[in-house]
DNA sequence: CCTCTAACCTATTCATTAA
DNA sequence: TTAATGAATAGGTTAGAGG
């Protein structure tokens, strides 16, 4: 409550969105509610998120990374978590509702999927600030079109990936690894294939 | 410097919908 | 029933705010 997570927009050349920063409450009532639930359903995270102004695509990174780093590690937790049976008090749910429901699927119309499309043959990797831009532009949530992005790059990998073993017989592959061959490529056939490769290790 | 963690990524799986 | 694809997951990387 009383938060404002979002106000100044840094100028310039942003990729990523800026840094969240969640106060106290906040943080409060989102450790509150993982311990609860470390998988909450699309109805809680919006929950939340009115709770908490803030985004909703904001708490499903948190879960996410809160899982990844915590997990479901239990054990010699500071303390709560013991991931007992859970029912201690009349509370007869968890029996079978294992999973709360998700969202709803998103359905594309033929004239939002050219838009994205042809954004994706330009760039694969849009920073923040374009994807809003074509979230405006095709009205949709920023979220979903980061998704969108993610799959379809997703399975452009993968169909890339058939492609060459259906072009390289069995016991020859090796050429596989040439994928940083692929360099300038403004087409869109090809992939940056950097932007995070980079690695620099000693 | 170093730590912590939001933002982002890929790869895989689950789930819905159109054919 | 199946192919296509949106949503969720695990788990790893990048980068910004502080100590």
């Amino acid at each position: 409550v009383a938060g404002d997570t979002s106000s100044h927009k840094m100028v310039g050349t942003n990729h990523r969105r800026s840094r969240t920063k969640f106060t106290e409450d906040q943080l409060k009532i989102l450790i509150n509610t993982f311990n609860q639930k470390p998988y909450p359903g699309y109805a809680t995270k919006r929950k939340l998120a009115l709770e908490i102004n803030t985004e909703e695509s904001r708490i499903q990174i948190w879960f996410q990374n809160r899982r990844a780093r915590f997990g479901l590690q239990k054990r010699s937790g500071p303390e709560t978590l013991e991931s007992s049976q859970t029912h201690g008090q009349g509370q007869p749910v968890t029996e079978f509702q294992s999973r709360e429901a998700r969202r709803c699927r998103t359905i594309y119309s033929t004239s939002q999927l050219h838009t994205l499309i042809e954004a994706f043959m330009k760039n694969p990797y849009p920073g923040i600030d374009y994807r809003e831009q074509l979230a405006k532009e095709i009205g949709v949530p920023e979220s979903r079109v980061q998704i969108w992005f993610q799959n379809r790059r997703s399975r452009f990998h993968l169909q890339r990936k058939r492609e060459l073993v259906s072009s390289e017989p069995e016991d020859q592959g090796k050429i596989s690894e040439g994928l940083q061959g692929a360099e300038d490529t403004q087409n869109g056939t090809n992939f940056p294939s950097d932007s995070h490769s980079s690695r620099a290790r000693t």
